[in-house]
DNA sequence: ACGGAGGTGTGATGTATATCACTTTTAAAT
DNA sequence: ATTTAAAAGTGATATACATCACACCTCCGT
């Protein structure tokens, strides 16, 4: 499990023992059960989330009560409220589980330390940020470009896994149809 | 010009005279005139650019032909096609003044160095990264739970100063709606 | 001053997709 | 094993929006 942490990490930058057991030192594990709430709208968020293993949801629900999927997380994603992180202001979103999912929990102190501390993990960070801005600005375009069959033919191709383990009605909440219209 | 780059990233990090010095021998500054292309599809992307003044639109064309907006870029803001800048390869974006526009260019060598020799300004970058990407999640739930007329009042409301210098005919291709619709 | 390109408004029509209502299938819970 | 809930398919109807076609207007360059 830490193994796979530090391979995680090492798909970007090398470490010594001494750097990943500093790093490691600033996660604490956690279990979830599925349809749990690991981050509800209005809560504090204090930590940002790595699954090891299962299956999350961010969400964002409307003022009619529309649920709308702004990603999924499984083994290896890093997910959060990042706004609600990164501000220290309340959530917007909520993060639930679809499986029975554990993960390593980074806190907001862990996170500023490891990047004052261990350049490294700052550059790992960035890598992270740059990259999921990109996959973000993908998705824009997709939205824009594309309509939804096209859509959710690339998901398929894409991300396989996904759609094997979610419900179709929460991927058309994550694509932006119906869930009947997804259906035909 | 200088000092409006350096207030630019002063907003996130205070800088001796010295370590600005270092940062603006990464810069070199350009000039070019409306409709101009900056970066063209298929091109290599040497450098992000940070406007000082003018006006540009990131575009992405479909098989179709038909234009989709990724962004726009005024003053005191970055843009380049960050995937071909970050991955080296060629270009699936264009960039296009509107205006007359100078900026302020960083080649990918430069970035580099920066980060490497200045924490500072990895640390600047990664927060630029970061607030990027909260705002493409952003956009993503705009364009998942709202119609056009929603995020044209929202895009009116957030940034009124844009869609004065922008044809309506652009902001409907950057909102992900027709010319028509929009003007009714 | 004139011609052309680019930008904008509006009608008529077509189409993708939402919504509502219902059924069937599958899976979870006691 | 039986009950209950969640997931998935399907028809009928409504609607937001795209598309096509055209008129008008205002810059900008020569």
């Amino acid at each position: 499990m830490q193994q796979q942490l530090r391979e995680h990490i090492e798909k970007i930058i090398p470490l010594t023992d001494e750097e990943f057991d500093f790093i490691l030192a600033q996660f604490t594990t956690k279990k979830f059960k599925k349809h749990q709430y690991i981050i509800q709208e209005g809560d504090n968020v204090k930590y940002a989330y790595w699954v090891i293993s299962g299956l999350l949801k961010l969400v964002y629900t409307d003022n009619s009560g529309k649920q709308h999927i702004v990603s999924f997380a499984m083994e290896d994603w890093w997910e959060s409220d990042y706004y609600a992180f990164h501000t220290q202001t309340p959530a917007t979103l909520s993060l639930e589980c679809l499986e029975d999912t554990e993960v390593y929990c980074l806190s907001y102190e862990g996170y500023g330390i490891l990047c004052d501390q261990l350049q490294k993990m700052e550059r790992f960070f960035l890598q992270k940020a740059n990259f999921g801005f990109l996959a973000a600005q993908r998705r824009i375009l997709s939205l824009l470009t594309t309509d939804a069959k096209e859509r959710y033919e690339q998901l398929v191709k894409q991300s396989p896994a996904l759609v094997q383990r979610v419900p179709k009605s929460l991927l058309a909440a994550y694509l932006g149809v119906s869930r009947e219209t997804l259906s035909r």
